[in-house]
DNA sequence: TCTATTAAGGATATGAAATATCCCTATTCT
DNA sequence: AGAATAGGGATATTTCATATCCTTAATAGA
């Protein structure tokens, strides 16, 4: 069970937007140069995130992406689920209804506890994604990255920014 | 990013290998029977949990499974890792490196950001199946199947328990 | 108005992983 | 001796992630 790579693009690609100046739009093109990834799938991915609502676009030359919303009121969930999915990691497939002891034309009565605890588990883990902003993970960043590769990183997206 | 089916499957089987009588075994088949699933696969499954050491095997007629400790001493997370793998739901292919201002030769200090904070969810997530035992899940059940179809499922495995 | 550039999305190809079955071997019980 | 079992290798099938290509509509700038 491993998450989709187009995660890991698209909050990479979250953190290059939230330090574009307000109104500013970064194309597909861009992003994909920078961040060394096939242009065309990585296109998929940021339209999941257009689907989902989390940013803007616009057409044409100087056309591209932009955050929705400040980076303060993006989380992680929201991004990995844009583009996983939301639903559960754990499928029940009711199994005990095949319990050749069951009597028939006997219905179960909630959820069964395989799956509610499994469900729980899946809960924290989004509980952990949902408690994590977009801000939070940008000031990580600044924190970790050398301060020169930043201003050039910045120089260099601002330049393709239309 | 969906588990396994036999995440599932391993689960149901050592709830039932948890009622087992002291050194008694039971069949792969009788699993698969009990569950309606296919036999030839199921043994995959339960193969993983001997591998991993969660399950006794024994050969020949009357031969079959049997859980290695008491099932208060038995995890979710056990049965889980032990189907699924230990590795980590995110992987990071560590995308920062393409970033076309990184000076030449310039090595990363530590994990990306964007990886430990994924890996601090995983981590939730885990630490929740960890909490779980599987004596937890088999009350869980008591209250939730009626006490006839609890008591005639018992007899059920009894019958085929060598 | 014309041209270049863009996002959106459909169609299709490729690769890897989950699912499933089959068969052979060694072991163990009756 | 014979039947039933776990273990495990080989292989087929299906599903999904990955990836590319192409068409369309919108937009900016010359």
């Amino acid at each position: 069970m491993i998450l989709k790579s187009q995660v890991e693009w698209a909050l990479h690609c979250c953190a290059i937007l939230a330090g574009l100046p307000e109104g500013r739009y970064l194309s597909t093109k861009a992003l994909a140069e920078f961040h060394g990834l096939p242009k065309e799938y990585l296109s998929k991915a940021l339209q999941s995130l257009s689907q989902a609502g989390l940013v803007d676009t616009t057409l044409g030359p100087s056309g591209g992406y932009r955050l929705a919303r400040p980076p303060a009121e993006l989380t992680f969930l929201d991004i990995v689920e844009a583009v996983e999915g939301k639903a559960r990691t754990f499928v029940c497939n009711n199994i005990r209804e095949n319990n050749p002891c069951r009597p028939q034309g006997y219905c179960e009565s909630g959820p069964c506890p395989v799956a509610r605890i499994m469900w729980e588990a899946d809960e924290a883990w989004r509980e952990k994604l949902r408690a994590v902003r977009l801000s939070d993970l940008t000031e990580a960043l600044a924190l970790d990255i050398p301060a020169d590769l930043w201003k050039s990183s910045f120089e260099w997206v601002l330049e393709r920014a239309g």
